[in-house]
DNA sequence: ATTATATCGATAAATAATTATCGATTGAAT
DNA sequence: ATTCAATCGATAATTATTTATCGATATAAT
């Protein structure tokens, strides 16, 4: 039993969302220099509170020491570890238009472990084409594929009307987890995971912000 | 004074996170020509629980009606003017890449109240193109072009190495508030609000859903 | 008209997340 | 060798968020 299935599950939400906010901080630092780091310097440079620091990096590891703080290197590896970035994980898109088109040309996803294998859509003018080494299939094509390859991932990059339909698709594939970057929530069976891209509602936090700000003033 | 202003400030982020996704959702229903619908319909298609869709609601609208529910209508408008997608903010864009070109030419931001009024970059081949019909200029021209437009947003689309420059020159020119598309923290002042878009954290919360589902059959 | 029921909105309880406190430990300075 | 300061990791307190409960009310059915 790996270290990631053991703690899978137990970890909250909001330190999922900061343990890659650690690896690019922590990643920046390396590349300065820097061999130790204490978890007070990350809390102030990344404006958060250092017990929080803490206590969710004693979720990935114990290599912390007093007075000295925590291996740059370790935790990096810690971190990457915990997250599955070392183990490869096989996904496939829909949609191969704009936004489609860019997270397949995309070559950072690598770094997260994550490797598009192929792309499907219906235009029959992309259809046979390869972006990035990818090469771009008919739907039909998709759920002898996706069970050829053994794929349980799949991203989602049409448009509002098509995300549904081809959600649906997926699932009769096989796929158990998606990403979602439609703008519309996917209604899935219990078992399936959704994850939701939502830059609506990033948006919305950052404009409310700017309103209060604005308004402070 | 506003309603978004009287109300910025006070909202969870939580809260803010799930505005946009009622949203969708009810654009969905009011679509497919529903009139009403009630907070326990909302909860169940949706997988929240029907005490939080009530809160959340409560918090922008007060047209709730026993038995009868939502006017979807109304709540719509409601939650669009609160999230203030009602009110346009114009923004600027710097890093005319590949997923800068994509958010230049997504239209869907509209709906938001968002309107990219022009992009920078330093690449001369395509500084004095247009895209979507906005144009590209180069980064020399930042300052003098934010503050002539009165810009208060700039959305970062340049590569990890470049994404601290470009946030620097941003708040030189007078941003207040910056929508990070760049795998890396950005140091800013106090002041500034930085909304950070990490596909990384996304990612990972899905794939450790996927583990501890896996691990759990 | 009366009753039954679905729903809201408010309040209370429970759970989750963050922040504060503190003793233990390590490494550096005297 | 001893003292001092920085830091960790654990536990406790606080705060935020979610979930449960309940009375009030509007609509529909009898």
């Amino acid at each position: 039993m790996s270290n990631t299935e053991i703690l899978s599950g137990i970890v909250s939400q909001p330190t999922l969302h900061r343990l890659p906010v650690y690896l690019n901080y922590l990643r920046l630092k390396r590349d300065l220099g820097a061999v130790n780091i204490s978890s007070t310097a990350i809390a102030e440079d990344l404006r958060l509170n250092p017990v929080q620091v803490r206590k969710d990096l004693a979720l990935v590891s114990n290599s912390g020491r007093p007075k000295t703080g925590f291996d740059i290197n370790d935790l990096i590896d810690n971190i990457e570890t915990f997250l599955g970035y070392k183990n490869t994980k096989d996904v496939v898109l829909v949609g191969a238009g704009k936004l489609g088109r860019t997270l397949l040309s995309y070559n950072g996803f690598s770094l997260c472990g994550l490797n598009i294998l192929a792309a499907f859509d219906n235009d029959e003018n992309i259809i046979g084409t390869e972006i990035n080494g990818k090469k771009i299939f008919h739907t039909d094509k998709m759920k002898d594929l996706i069970k050829r390859l053994g794929v349980h991932i799949g991203i989602i990059t049409v448009t509002a009307e098509n995300a549904q339909i081809s959600c649906d698709m997926l699932i009769d594939a096989g796929i158990l987890a998606i990403w979602n970057f439609a703008p519309v929530h996917l209604s899935v069976p219990e078992n399936i995971i959704v994850q939701n891209e939502n830059l609506a509602a990033s948006l919305a936090i950052l404009s409310n912000k700017l309103q209060a700000e604005l308004s402070n003033k």
